[in-house]
DNA sequence: AATCAGGATACAG
DNA sequence: CTGTATCCTGATT
């Protein structure tokens, strides 16, 4: 039996919390919220800076890349890949940059933080 | 080295 | 058409 605070490695979602959707047409950023969500089991990778202010960290890169890719079904997914596509969130008004940019920090705009 | 910034192009739904 | 995925060059940390 494997400790539920320290599942990781081998596999990162083999007991996945689908939250009652195959998991087929979300979004990037509804996404990083699910993992924000579970702290418990994501908390190591990806955090909360600022809640209220929808500010937050990905503290591991590799793996949210990685948890991303299987979600999307995307083998090759990576991080160089899933930034470029949150960058193209500025332009849609869905997340900006923070006040002092931070290396891995991002910031959702208001009606999608909450 | 890793991350950030975008433009260009490809692709799936 | 939209929302990435992929690829690339150059800048910054």
């Amino acid at each position: 039996m494997v400790s539920p605070l320290l599942a990781d490695d081998a596999d990162e979602e083999t007991t996945t919390n689908n939250n009652g959707r195959g998991g087929t047409h979300i979004h990037l950023w509804q996404f990083l919220k699910e993992l924000l969500h579970q702290p418990q089991l994501y908390g190591s990778c990806i955090r909360w800076l600022d809640r209220p202010k929808g500010v937050f960290k990905i503290e591991d890169s590799v793996r949210v890349a990685r948890l991303w890719g299987k979600r999307k079904n995307r083998p090759a997914m990576n991080y160089d890949k899933l930034s470029r596509s949150i960058r193209q969130y500025y332009k849609k008004g869905i997340m900006k940059k923070t006040e002092r940019s931070q290396r891995l920090v991002y910031q959702f705009c208001h009606p999608y933080c909450l």
